[in-house]
RNA sequence: UGGGGAUUAGUGUAACGGUAGCACGACUGACUCUGGAUCAGUUAGUCCAGGUUCGAAUCCUGGAUCCCCAGCCA
């Protein structure tokens, strides 16, 4: 999605894409007379997710790049699945990812927002003329009639006993189902099209059921609601829609789309002269692929039942893949419009690799995420040689990728907490870290010799000692000595403890669906070599939850933080060197003083680069000369709350891994 | 012969009759005050079988496999 604050050279924005080149040749033919009108029309039944998010940079794409428009529509047609709570959720998920709407506003979070329950009087309008034309009628038939009517994917249907019924019981049928006159289910309107059809839609397909419900738009204005194939296509031509984008399911149900709208022009003109006035404006619906993303699920139903069975905490949790989620989990928006970017739009059903996300979430924090150090699993290093109250504020760089977001002061003392897993008594081959004898160096601050260990009965590693060189004081040797490896450090009486939520895959397998193993396992018991598929009743869709990571989060309380994170806004986001990146969550107390911060909610505007103006905050400025006693931060009290939003690459792990 | 759609490295995506390329991943190496970042390199592909052509991922014929459709959901 092009913004301004996008780095692509003009015209490099994406690929040519198959849409694209449609759009193309649509402006070379001059179809809709060079206007590119796109719209993402959600129906407020769920929290918007990643594959939403590729629609919506689609969508907003398109019409940015072809100076076009861009609609945000509620696509409200059933009462009795959609909530407010939903509608608030997608206009703040679809503004947070930078798209910007016609009618946006600021100061009004719903400005602008389009609703396709607005349009139900001019689509009643078009049903009246549709059984003026004889080509709807009200079928008295209850759902499993209609059914069983239908027939199947390789039989024909057969026609509606109420298929013939006049023109004018039909126009008093209708209007009385609009009155409130019969029971929900009792009646439908139903296009008169086919019922040999091929394409099961074309067969004589609902257009309006009664649903006798309140509508969060429309309150109780409506009993008799449009059906998703009789609503779409107007809402867009309603709009003045040129591209119609949406996901291939509905690939089936594009003659239909086309089929409405040729029925309503179906005696209409250029001019508006005849009995049935003025052509209505045709849409061209154009399908792609759904995103698919391995080690996660992305139905809406499938999100519902997570949130619903608890085996996530609501909507945004930082495991789901909803915008919500990702946006607590630290991801920024720029990191998932680049993503959106990469995969590309095609027709083709597949499932991206997470990893690509993660990437574009680490190449973007890399360049804007301020470091600061912090220890996960906390040891204790005792520089023996070091002066018992001493304490001295050292020089750190604030972001190597970033010289003008400056340095920081950290606080170092004779006690500090280091990584447990930077410490082994005996090395294995490679390891470079800390271990008797071994000289490594404190980054920003000195180096350090391993001088040995102190254990507990267990035999566990409770405490290392070591003694440095006060000749390396901010990490170079001035003898020109090398050494192999950097660590951070916290210090034990300056650190901030807080609590760390580190996220895992929220499945265990790629794809979710796959259960062989226990399909194996089923068959081997049922006795049946071939038993798997079949072995429950809604196959392995059933049994996917069987796949959810146990250890998909893992809390540490208390971690331990350098202390100028003290007064960190809410969503901040920083490098925690050698880790990864994380950020400020909001079950966070507030910044104790926060100089016009955004105290609440999430992360602001997209690309607001959160965090760096807390860096410093809390610090004695020039204090660097030995300071007895606390320093002024620790004063202040806070509970703090980091989510990771995702590792560093980590080769010494993978080589740890491989033995 | 129900209809519709799709098949290019492990993954995603280009090439529109003329050298099968890019990105992610994986693997080497260089460099490094983050075992990060960066840089260099390696790996690996046109679903199958025929045909047209000087030349086919691309055009033709036949086949295979996968996805969608039998809601008064969207």
């Amino acid at each position: 999605m092009p913004t301004p604050n996008d780095q692509h050279a003009p015209g490099e924005t994406a690929a040519r894409d198959f849409i694209r080149e449609i759009i193309d040749e649509h402006n070379r033919t001059g179809r809709f007379g060079g206007r590119v009108c796109t719209r993402f029309p959600p129906e407020p039944n769920g929290y918007l997710h990643i594959g939403h998010a590729k629609s919506i940079c689609l969508n907003y794409g398109l019409a940015a790049e072809y100076g076009g428009t861009f609609n945000l529509r509620m696509d409200d047609t059933n009462p009795e699945k959609e909530e407010q709570e939903y509608v608030d959720s997608i206009i703040a998920d679809v503004r947070w990812l930078g798209a910007r709407w016609v009618g946006m506003r600021d100061d009004d979070p719903h400005a602008g927002v389009l609703w396709g329950s607005d349009y139900f009087g001019q689509m009643y309008e078009w049903a009246l003329e549709a059984i003026k034309k004889g080509r709807a009628y009200v079928c008295d038939l209850p759902a499993e009639e209609v059914s069983k009517l239908r027939g199947t994917l390789t039989a024909p249907g057969r026609p509606s006993p109420y298929r013939d019924r006049s023109v004018a019981e039909n126009l008093d049928l209708f209007e009385r189902m609009r009155q409130g006159e019969f029971p929900d289910g009792t009646k439908t309107l139903r296009a008169k099209i086919d019922m040999a059809h091929p394409n099961l839609n074309m067969r004589d397909p609902v257009m309006y059921r009664i649903i006798h419900a309140t509508h969060h738009n429309t309150g109780d204005q409506w009993c008799v609601y449009p059906m998703y194939d009789w609503a779409h296509g107007f809402e867009d031509s309603i709009e003045g829609i040129t591209h119609s984008i949406c996901t291939l399911e509905f690939e089936n149900h594009r003659p239909l789309y086309d089929w409405f709208i040729d029925m309503v022009n179906e005696g209409r003109t250029d001019d508006g002269s005849g009995p049935w006035g003025k052509k209505i404006h045709h849409p061209q619906q154009i399908e792609f692929a759904r995103l698919n993303l391995t080690y996660t699920v992305m139905s809406k139903r499938r999100l519902l039942s997570l949130v619903k069975e608890a085996h996530v905490r609501g909507w945004d949790d930082p495991r789901m893949p909803t915008i919500a989620g990702l946006r607590r989990r630290g991801v920024p928006p720029e990191a998932i419009r680049e993503f959106c970017r990469r995969i590309g739009v095609s027709k083709v059903e597949s499932t991206v690799d997470i990893a690509l996300l993660e990437h574009c979430v680490r190449e973007h924090l890399n360049k804007v995420a301020p470091r600061v150090m912090g220890v996960l699993r906390p040891l204790k290093l005792v520089i023996d040689n070091y002066p018992e109250d001493q304490v001295e504020w050292l020089d750190a760089i604030n972001n190597p990728e970033d010289p003008a977001a400056g340095t920081r002061k950290v606080p170092f003392s004779r006690v500090l907490y280091i990584e447990h897993e930077d410490f082994r008594e005996t090395p294995p081959p490679k390891y470079w870290r800390l271990y008797p004898g071994n000289e490594v160096r404190l980054r920003y601050a000195y180096f350090v010799k391993c001088t040995g260990c102190v254990k507990d009965a267990a035999g566990n590693v409770v405490e290392v000692h070591a003694t440095y060189d006060s000749a390396t004081r901010g990490g170079d040797a001035p003898d020109g000595r090398k050494v192999k490896s950097t660590m951070h450090w916290v210090s034990v009486a300056h650190a901030l403890p807080v609590e760390v939520r580190l996220y895992d895959h929220l499945f265990t397998k790629p794809d979710p669906d796959d259960v062989s193993d226990d399909a194996l396992r089923a068959a081997a018991d049922a006795g049946s070599p071939l038993a798997s598929r079949e072995a429950s009743a809604e196959g392995p869709a059933a049994d996917w939850k069987s796949n959810l990571n146990p250890h998909s989060l893992e809390v540490i309380n208390p971690a331990y933080v350098e202390p100028s994170v003290l007064n960190a806004p809410l969503g901040a986001r920083y490098q925690f060197e050698r880790h990864g990146y994380f950020c400020v969550d909001e079950d966070s107390d507030a910044p104790l003083s926060e100089p016009g911060a955004p105290a609440t909610g999430p992360v602001t505007a997209a690309g607001s680069p959160a965090g760096l103006g807390a860096a410093g905050v809390g610090v004695p400025p020039d204090n660097v000369a030995s300071t007895p006693g606390p320093p002024a931060v620790v004063g202040g009290r806070r509970s703090l709350v980091f989510n990771r939003t995702v590792t560093l690459k980590d080769t010494w792990a993978k080589i740890e891994k491989k033995r």
